[in-house]
RNA sequence: GGAAGCAUAGCUCAGCUGGGAGAGCAUCUGCCUUACAAGCAGAGGGUCACAGGUUCGAGCCCUGUUGUUUCCACCA
């Protein structure tokens, strides 16, 4: 129904409302049609203990716009939402608040402590949902989802169990990333390098029985406790001969080999390397190739074990000093050099991990790796933009096994059993109580599964899989997965081979990647700097489309943004634009209802705007098409403003104030182009262009389920367009000459307009009147001057010269030189184009378009040459 | 040690398969022209990092250089 629009753009007044209703409406919530195409998305679940970040707003406002775009293009179309729990950053969570109640895991126990997980669950779980909800996104909240609910977690069991049978998933001793302030393993994927400065300490192991000593240098001191042997490189002529002697280990006096290994590089440090299998993951290897014993040193919080007494209970770095000061002492420390390196670090909390040997669940990569690579390659899933199948390729060729199970409670407990008597192990999705061999009672594995496991069934768990849902059906595989660049390696790869190995299927044809939003200064945004926007504050303040907007635009896939005040002003100064445009429109509607425009009834102007929102359309599909959502949105940015607002807006005026039929043609286009424009931008601004919407007359139903507009061949009028063209040239320049000579607007002049072109120029004396003050407009085309006038100003472009008494205001001088300068630019552009064309080899290679459009050029320039020289002609 | 991205107006960034460089903000000038001062009408401002090459034609393609950011890697 019609209405007038508020007088001011306040977002907060509707927006909420909107949403609600599309929720009632359950307009997120698609009806399965199997003779449409579908369109799937799944959400990159956020964590529930997270709250909406600046990359989450991004990333799932470039979902909402795709989803919103092809449900209008008529495609059946479902955005699954959920969230992930997290295991480790909500234990970590967790655990920290207990703490602060003085309660540590242990005290409560796993059953209490899952307790409490799950009530923070339900306390913050949903709150990322809420602000998701804010962003205006529209996903099908009925079928949202959870990685640990019931369904995921079977699909997780199911999964474990199909991969242990089949020999990929297998368990063992293995040196491990291990995480002190976690207490739990994590995955290299999970290691972050940083640079830090540290010592390079070259210690001298004495040979047993006296007759010298062999130095070593090590960046980790405190680890020598646990050497087993000293490696030299075989090929090394130096220690060659010493290969199978035994050397003291200094302040522990156990007898170490030196053994010859290729990991010894003859090149580097001393050649000879003290090798530590238990803590060192080149060394683990060196061990089993040696067959070494492994010495354990450190503790689980990454402290010396008993078996040192001296040092036992420091922590790694006490006991670095400590043991550093006692080489010193013993005379063993030769030289100790300064040295930067790259130390492992917790992707969580930044603790320095400790690589220890440890019995863990791996998954076998490499036989998933083949076909996750090929589907890649062959181009079942396309990267976009391309670039990042290299980064993809890279890591999925050089993965190792991939540590799955983690020490701790919240999270999908690995479904391996051992028998208490016989030690039997059984891996069942179902469970198992007895042993099948003895009978004794079995024991779950303690362990959990590392997050991304099961986040990496998440594109078919939540549609159901293992079972054969109608949902796994019809929307699998999904299509677009849209993520940040970040987040490659630990999401889109698992997903990628897991699903190639358990549906058969690939789990979505392209992966849309994003870049971060850093701030204004282009500075990650962080907690610890502070310099985190909040998405909400901004909602609040500007709207959620403006937000939309702001992250939308001037941004290329792949590449990073920055968010500054400057943009998101922009952006809702673009709402406020459209929002008075529409204003403008409602103001002067009497008709009932927007019909097709009827081409025999339209005026020359009306032809034009529609020609002009045609190429728009274009533009917004194709480029949409093509994942370029920045260059579609200002496709529409620069046809709202630049030319509906500024243009049509002001050429419809003088029709719509006429009233009559013209006046109602007018009203009709100028209302027809504003619901199109309401339609290419909704997937951008869902709630602005819905509450205008409602407000035109005669539309039924939500904007979203509306079809988006097609190019319509037969509404692009070049000739009548190229008219209107000319006119709005001359105004421009017109105005730009008044300005020029600060000629104010209320100051009106006669314009007389000297033109090839009379019927272009044909009833526009109303647009000259109000768009370039003129007081009338009179039309010839052969120009006499009037004499009486005492000589006008001349404003010349290339289809006509409009002559303009404004005599007392013109500097006779000024003149001259401004038309000399005109005219000298105008020849400059005809001798180039014709130096072009007189080239042979550009007339026949070149494509013909581009030949006749310089050809344009030299006419349109010539015309415009003789104009100036009669207007310089007639100062003399 | 490998790999990738970026380098365009004062600032932040677009620039589609090569066909005479654009926007927003900032600056300057003039306007309350009843949709909008969150606005209107204008203006100024660029050797597209540098050097070569391919081409009739290069911001765009190729090679190298410099600067910068990021990812990957087991450097004792």
């Amino acid at each position: 129904m019609k209405k007038d629009l508020p007088k001011t753009y306040s977002p907060s007044s509707f927006e909420g409302r909107i949403y609600q209703e599309w929720c009632e409406k359950g307009l997120f919530t698609p009806k399965i049609d199997k003779k449409k195409q579908h369109y799937s998305i799944v959400i990159p679940p956020p964590n529930i203990t997270g709250q909406l970040h600046m990359g989450h707003a991004l990333d799932n406002t470039l979902q909402d716009i795709l989803i919103r775009y092809k449900r209008m293009k008529g495609f059946c179309t479902l955005w699954v939402p959920g969230t992930d729990h997290a295991s480790i950053a909500t234990e970590a969570k967790i655990v920290e608040a207990m703490r602060k109640e003085g309660l540590t895991k242990e005290d409560l126990g796993r059953e209490k402590f899952l307790e409490r997980a799950w009530a923070w669950r339900e306390k913050y779980g949903g709150r990322i949902i809420e602000q998701l909800k804010k962003l205006g996104s529209s996903c099908d909240w009925t079928r949202e989802r959870f990685t640990l609910d019931e369904g995921c977690s079977r699909a997780v069991r199911k999964v474990f169990q199909q991969l242990y049978d089949e020999g990929l998933i297998y368990r063992g001793e293995r040196i491990i990333n291990w995480c002190p302030h976690c207490k739990t393993s994590i995955s290299n994927a999970e290691v972050n390098y940083e640079e830090q400065n540290g010592h390079f300490w070259h210690i001298r192991y004495p040979f047993v029985g006296g007759g010298g000593y062999l130095e070593v240098a090590t960046t980790r001191p405190e680890t020598m406790l646990g050497d087993t042997a000293v490696a030299v490189n075989p090929a090394d002529e130096r220690y060659k001969h010493l290969i199978g002697q035994y050397l003291e280990l200094p302040l522990v006096g156990r007898r170490i080999p030196v053994v010859a290994d290729e990991h010894a590089q003859l090149d580097k440090g001393t050649g000879c390397v003290k090798i530590t299998p238990a803590h060192d993951p080149n060394d683990f290897e060196v061990g089993r190739r040696c067959r070494l014993p492994m010495e354990v040193v450190l503790t689980e919080d990454a402290k010396i074990t008993p078996n040192y007494p001296k040092y036992a209970g420091m922590d790694r770095y006490e006991a670095r000093k400590a043991i550093v000061e006692d080489l010193k002492a013993g005379g063993f420390l030769a030289e100790v050099e300064p040295l930067t390196h790259e130390v492992g670090t917790c992707y969580r909390c930044g603790t320095t991990i400790e690589p220890m040997v440890s019995l863990q669940w791996f998954v076998r990569m490499e036989p998933l790796a083949g076909p996750a690579i090929e589907a890649v390659r062959d181009g079942r899933i396309r990267f976009v933009p391309e670039r990042f199948d290299k980064n993809y390729f890279h890591w999925m060729e050089n993965t190792q096994d991939w540590c799955i199970s983690r020490q701790l409670w919240w999270g999908h407990r690995i479904p391996a059993y051992y028998c208490d008597q016989c030690g039997k192990t059984v891996v069942s999705a179902d469970g198992c109580g007895t042993c099948p061999d003895c009978g004794g009672h079995m024991t779950q594995d303690p362990d959990t599964l590392d997050t991304w496991f099961s986040s990496a069934l998440w594109p078919f768990s939540t549609l159901g899989w293992p079972e054969k849902t109608e949902d796994l059906d019809y929307f699998y595989p999904t299509n677009t997965l849209v993520t940040g660049y970040d987040i490659i390696t630990f999401w889109v790869s698992r997903m990628i081979f897991s699903a190639l190995h358990y549906t058969d299927n690939i789990p979505f044809d392209t992966v849309l990647i994003h870049g971060l939003v850093r701030d204004a200064q282009g500075r990650k945004m962080s907690k610890s700097l502070g310099n985190g926007i909040d998405p909400l504050e901004i909602i609040d303040k500007y709207g959620a489309d403006a937000l939309r907007f702001a992250l939308a635009t001037g941004n290329s896939p792949g590449n990073d943004m920055r968010f500054s005040d400057e943009k998101i002003e922009a952006a809702r100064n673009f709402a406020n634009k459209l929002w008075n445009a529409a204003r403008f429109v409602m103001m002067n509607l009497t008709i009932d209802g927007i019909a097709e425009p009827d081409p025999a009834k339209l005026a020359p102007e009306d032809k034009w705007i529609l020609t002009n929102l045609e190429e728009c359309v274009k533009s917004v599909t194709s480029n949409l098409d093509r994942y370029e959502i920045g260059v579609a949105l200002s496709s529409i940015y620069d046809f709202v403003w630049d030319v509906y607002c500024d243009w049509y807006i002001e050429l419809s005026k003088p029709s719509v104030s006429a009233g009559g039929e013209r006046g109602e043609v007018a009203q009709n286009v100028l209302a027809y182009v504003l619901r199109e424009i309401l339609k290419l931008l909704h997937p951008f601004m869902p709630f602005i262009t819905e509450e205008i919407y409602q407000g035109l007359p005669g539309e039924e139903g939500s904007i979203m389920v509306k079809d988006f507009p097609e190019v319509r061949e037969d509404w692009i009028f070049p000739a009548e367009s190229a008219d209107v063209a000319r006119v709005i040239d001359v105004i421009r320049a017109i105005r730009t000459r008044r300005n020029e000579m600060n000629v104010p607007p209320s100051r009106k002049a006669k314009v007389i307009l000297e033109t090839k072109f009379p019927e272009a120029f044909r009833g526009s004396e109303m647009f000259f009147a109000r768009l370039a003050s003129a007081s009338s407009l009179e039309l010839t085309e052969d120009y006499r001057e009037d004499e009486s006038a005492g000589g006008a100003v001349r404003i010349v472009t290339d289809s006509a010269t409009a002559h303009i008494p404004l005599a007392d205001m013109i500097d006779l001088e000024a003149e001259k030189k401004r038309l000399a300068a005109e005219l000298e630019n105008c020849e400059n552009e005809i001798k180039r184009a014709e130096g072009k064309l007189a080239n042979e080899s550009f007339v026949s290679r070149a494509p013909a378009k581009v030949v006749d459009a310089e050809r344009e050029k030299v006419k349109k320039n010539t015309e415009k040459r003789e104009g100036i020289l009669a207007a310089l002609a007639r100062l003399n």
